[in-house]
DNA sequence: TAGAGATTAGTTTTT
DNA sequence: CTAATCTCTA
């Protein structure tokens, strides 16, 4: 895209001097708009390093850090990219929370504990071994958190038992993190709004170098991210706030639209600037797009239009399952790729909920279609990876006792249930890790003799490399704990040989990714520690290079685009999603959809399916209300009705199955 | 203590 | 129907 930016555009990035609104439509480009922004601030003379730019994805930053690199580079100032400040929300909260530590309470080794790691520490807290239970008091801590709610007003907010359950957990699972010496995600914004708002010295030197801060999707911004950018933006309020109502899909996670609401309020010199020129999609899939949103209540109205042609009819199909759904998807995408001579990266099949990927992945692979899905397990999430990681986390933070628990038992090293159980009552009693229990001696075992020298054996080498991690390179240090502890010969001994292959290629990629950062980004273990919770979506699969097609959830497709999009899974209970529907929330589900729709460029295809298995039972589905909100004129619908011969078998054997269900549990 | 088999519960979206 | 836990034995 080298033709000039648009008026609005031009407009959005003259004017640096004021806080600024910039109401972004989808494909409007407003990627484009903040690196041009980024690019004349630095050209009118603010240091870069003082420019702050604020996205929520590692793939958002990544992205905007290219764009601002060209442009920076034509200019001459290549120099003035890598100072300038591109970050997740939560990679700026570690930025922060890394260098208040001291004021923040916290030792310089802390660890950032992803909601995985914690999941166990709840369960103990919330006295449940049932684990949604457990994940449910997980989240309500997270929402508390989040609107900087504090234990001891939680139980006041709680509405049914199990968030009364939650909120007596809250405050033991706090001091259970400070007893780790560990943040976890919602700490990352939460102790810096704290400091921030507390301590003005703090507040001065951080504002000191926030002279202009840029922050994308806005919309979804929560009441704690709101609050981090009010205190780093300062009365003088020289800021971009970048967002789109109508692609709010945040809101499970605390986001809220009062942010964008009150934007004008908070700020009464705003600027508002509307992008409503669309460079993305064919009017035909534009008309679908404003006719499906126009049944949402809106808060700014936007008009948004495109020069690209009407182009083709959107298509509409109707799949007998969600087999034959996916089987359908991958022979359009193989055939239309065939008779236009494309890439399979120009198509994308998005759905609501990660599980539906399964049949897809399944079709691809019998059409030997490459394919590629994202937001699904990256090599950080491998078992294999996250045990190195607990490795680097206890060698960056003694305190870090999940890490150690996890780490202990990795290779197997003779030290089983019985044994740390003595552990934990040790370290408990003396008010100390279990891995200083262990060093001082606090905890000795006549009757296990062999699993005591383990334990020591294992603090021991978790110490020496401690002590060498600061000054040697992290690279090195990784490739010698695995061969101290016999990482290889136990993957050999633990898995098939193919299996093995596979976990030692995986482990071989992240020792070299973190080679790699350690080299490029001078990051000691210490740091590569910290940030790698925050980098596990990134990364790992990264398919630009590959040509392939992507299976993606909508949530994670949010500012991709696509020449062909296959909307699929269509049905009421599905998007909209059942929970949705119960909780009222149909408009952020609607978005949802809004948001698939404008991924597309040149084509859009629907589908769902009239019956779906679930729990190994078929049951029927209703297609989704929003393909009736749809313009109708351009859609063609492509599903043959199911013949009745075919109905009639799927009818009888669900029966069948129900029956073979019912009859084994009466037998019990 | 550790691995192999049985049993049981489950389906939203993510930094 | 899967993917996790949980239980049992060597």
């Amino acid at each position: 895209m080298s033709f000039p930016l648009n008026p609005a555009q031009a407009e959005a990035v003259r004017r640096t001097d004021a806080p600024m609104l910039v109401l972004a439509g989808a494909g409007s480009g407003k990627t484009r708009v903040i690196a041009a922004k980024i690019a004349r601030l630095v050209a009118g003379g603010t240091d870069p390093a003082k420019i702050v730019a604020i996205t929520f994805t590692n793939k958002a930053a990544r992205e905007m850090r290219e764009r601002a690199q060209g442009l920076l580079r034509a200019q001459g100032r290549e120099d003035a990219a890598s100072a300038v400040r591109i970050a997740t929300f939560h990679a700026l909260g570690l930025a922060i929370v890394r260098a208040e530590a001291k004021r923040l309470g916290l030792r310089p080794g802390f660890s950032v504990l992803d909601p995985q790691d914690l999941e166990t520490v709840v369960a103990e807290l919330a006295a449940t071994a049932d684990r949604s239970r457990a994940r449910k008091a997980q989240w309500a801590i997270s929402a508390w958190k989040n609107a900087l709610v504090p234990p001891a007003q939680a139980l006041a907010l709680a509405r049914d038992d199990d968030e009364r359950a939650a909120a007596k957990a809250y405050a033991g699972y706090a001091d259970a993190l400070s007893a780790y010496q560990a943040v976890d995600f919602d700490d990352l914004i939460r102790l810096p709004v704290e400091l921030l708002e507390r301590d003005p010295a703090a507040r001065g030197r951080w504002q000191e170098r926030c002279e202009h801060v840029l922050v994308d999707e806005y919309q979804d911004t929560n009441p704690a991210q709101y609050r981090l950018f009010r205190a780093l933006v300062g009365e003088r309020g020289r800021f971009t706030a970048v967002g789109d109502d109508d692609q709010a899909i945040y809101g499970w996670r605390g986001a809220t639209l009062d942010n964008l609401a009150r934007l004008p309020d908070d700020y009464p010199g705003l600027v508002v600037v509307k992008l409503e020129q669309n460079y993305r999609s064919t009017t035909r899939i534009l008309a679908s797009a404003n006719a499906l949103i126009a049944n949402n209540a809106k808060l700014h109205d936007k008009r948004l239009w495109s020069d690209r042609g009407h182009g083709d009819a959107i298509r509409v199909v109707a799949a007998r399952d969600e087999e034959q759904e996916a089987e359908i998807v991958a022979s359009a995408i193989s055939a239309h790729r065939f008779e236009h001579r494309g890439r399979w990266s120009d198509y994308a099949v998005l759905y609501r909920g990660n599980h539906q990927s399964r049949a897809f992945e399944a079709a691809m692979r019998a059409q030997s279609i490459p394919y590629e899905v994202s937001g699904g397990q990256s090599w950080f999430e491998r078992a294999e990876i996250k045990d190195l990681i607990a490795y680097l986390r206890l060698i960056a933070n003694e305190s870090d006792d999940p890490a150690f628990l996890r780490a202990v038992g990795v290779p197997r090293r003779g030290v089983g249930q019985t044994t740390l159980a003595k552990l934990s009552e040790a370290a408990a009693a003396g008010g100390t890790s279990l891995a200083a229990a262990v060093r001082d001696r606090a905890f000795s075992s006549a009757a296990q003799p062999r699993a005591h020298s383990e334990l020591v054996a294992f603090v021991t080498l978790v110490e020496d490399l401690r002590r060498r991690a600061a000054k040697e390179p992290a690279g090195r240090l990784i490739d010698e704990l695995l061969r101290e502890i016999g990482y290889e010969d136990h993957v050999v001994a633990t898995c098939d040989k193919r299996e093995a292959e596979a976990k030692l290629q995986s482990v071989a990629d992240f020792t070299g990714w973190l080679a790699r950062k350690g080299e490029t980004d001078r990051r000691n273990l210490f740091d590569l520690a910290q940030m790698i919770a925050l980098v596990t979506m990134l990364e790992g699969r990264d398919g630009e290079g590959a040509d392939a097609v992507r299976l993606s959830t909508l949530h994670a497709a949010k500012g991709l685009e696509f020449p062909h999009v296959h909307l699929v899974g269509l049905e009421e209970g599905i998007l909209p999603h059942r929970e949705s529907i119960e909780a009222g929330t149909i408009d952020e589900e609607r978005r949802l959809m809004y948001v698939g729709v404008t991924r597309a460029e040149r084509s859009l295809s629907l589908s769902f399916c009239r019956t779906r298995s679930r729990a190994g039972l078929r049951v029927d589905c209703q297609p989704s209300r929003f393909i009736g909100e749809l313009a109708q004129d351009d859609l063609r619908w492509a599903g043959q009705p199911l013949p009745p011969d075919e109905a009639a078998r799927e009818k009888a054997a669900g029966a069948e199955r129900l029956k073979a269900l019912k009859a084994a549990l009466a037998r019990r």
